[in-house]
DNA sequence: TCGCTCATGTAAATAGTTACATGATTCC
DNA sequence: GGAATCATGTAACTATTTACATGAGCGA
């Protein structure tokens, strides 16, 4: 009944719908307005991807509201409880050190999620894993710098700014991490 | 003959190929050991798009070394004449602000393939451009940021990240500025 | 000869973009 | 009544991932 593993895209949207039951349009509005919305979902993306959602049972339309409704076109969805368990499963999957700089942003997106969600225990192991992994993206990058010959000057300008980018990302997390241990 | 326009990928491709004649597994092992690899290009994507570039009249294979070669098939591709004019009309492409931050690291790459290729005052203007796009950008940020609700703490400190990350990038881009121009 | 790296490719399934289609509601 | 927004969708095209296939050269 599960079929295949959901991509990033449907992670996210379950995500969203976990927060809060949402129609398709919902969904559009808060990636075109939020500073998430680096990523503009089109409708040929974002409509199938529901459907594929709830066709594997993660999802269903609410009732309609038939009290003096308006009669208005929107599906509405919620989630139902396998949704909601490979939501958690998702929110729980370990941080890949290798690919911690590709999936950056999708990190950040399960860390918004997980607020109110998990106790701040495995919270603060998530960011801790982050802080890790960018440690070592950092470490890593800055060793390549050492060794790299670099006759040209752009590419080592380009890898400085890897460097600066990653180092800001592991700023975030320990100051991140001292926020939430410093939080009642 | 040039049909429709490439995708960021081939763009990327076509540039490396113009940096220097390389066969597919010469831009695998690219994109395998550079701290550009945080993209991963299967044999899947990348053969079928460097045949792309060949039908498309933009890369060419070198006539292989018939001189006591191996007999190794490698099929080493070069730029055409049209191939090179493409990457340039590429390389000037304007930097949209609306789009800086997904874009960013393709606009790295095309500032790592101007230098010899451009005249110091182009590669400043480009540099300029940028500056102004991820200043615009950290400002949306902070305005949102300055705006935004905020019950809970795990958005705000994701808002954090970006605006850290992308001030990051925005001093990134004055250093290069003052680097070049400090060059003889 | 066995296994590894070099080297290029194909096929099926999947998903995304672009562009178009459709109809209801709301504001003027 | 007409325009803009709300709201969902489809169809064609394109590209990607995954997994498999193939074969040459090389070192132990």
């Amino acid at each position: 009944m599960a079929g295949h593993q959901l991509t990033s895209f449907e992670q996210v949207l379950l995500g969203l719908i976990c927060l809060s039951p949402s129609s398709g349009y919902d969904l559009k509005r808060v990636f075109a307005t939020t500073p998430m919305g680096v990523y503009q979902p089109s409708s040929g993306a974002l409509y199938p991807a529901l459907r594929r959602l709830e066709a594997k049972g993660l999802v269903r339309v609410q009732p309609p509201d038939q009290d003096g409704g308006s009669g208005r076109q929107r599906r509405v969805y919620e989630p139902t409880g396998a949704g909601r368990a490979a939501h958690l499963v998702w929110l729980r999957t370990p941080v890949e050190p290798a690919t911690v700089s590709r999936d950056l942003g999708l990190h950040l997106m399960r860390f918004v999620m997980m607020e109110h969600v998990f106790p701040r225990e495995e919270v603060l192991s998530f960011l801790g894993d982050l802080e890790k992994g960018l440690a070592a993206l950092t470490a890593d990058l800055e060793r390549y710098a050492a060794i790299a010959p670099f006759d040209d000057r752009h590419p080592r300008l380009a890898l400085d700014h890897g460097v600066a980018v990653h180092r800001a990302s592991l700023q975030w997390a320990e100051h991140a991490i001292a926020v939430l241990r410093a939080s009642q």
